[in-house]
DNA sequence: TATTTGACCAAGA
DNA sequence: ATCTTGGCCAAAT
């Protein structure tokens, strides 16, 4: 029988984002409210890492406020990901933010 | 073990 | 509207 491994604070962000669908953006801080906590830096970390690259959407987590926020390989980058998903952006800004937040 | 680091957030001026 | 300040918490060094 194979031993438990505790994942860890990075794993489970990993895990959640991979929940979030295509066209539709959540925010660092909806991620560590889900796992329980308020590491929000501690989730922009994570992605800055990114160790799981392709495999965890990275592109799709943005600000509270609905701003793009950051991205490793340059925010401009960022933006035109999630264009191509069908999110418009405008302005380093999600339009109709609250209407293209992932909700579980 | 202790200190530093951040792709953040909210409130204040 | 922008800019500054303080707080927040896990990971990395």
């Amino acid at each position: 029988m194979a031993i438990p491994k505790k994942q860890s604070f990075n794993e489970r962000c990993y895990a959640l984002l991979r929940k979030v669908p295509k066209g539709k953006v959540t925010t660092y801080k909806a991620l560590a409210e889900a796992l329980g906590t308020r590491a929000y830096r501690a989730v922009g970390q994570a992605m800055n890492r990114n160790p799981y690259a392709p495999k965890v959407p990275c592109h799709r987590v943005v600000s509270a406020d609905g701003s793009i926020g950051g991205f490793a390989h340059g925010t401009k980058r960022k933006i035109e990901m999630l264009k191509r998903e069908g999110v418009e952006v405008k302005n380093n800004k999600i339009v109709d933010f609250k209407n293209v937040v992932f909700r579980g």
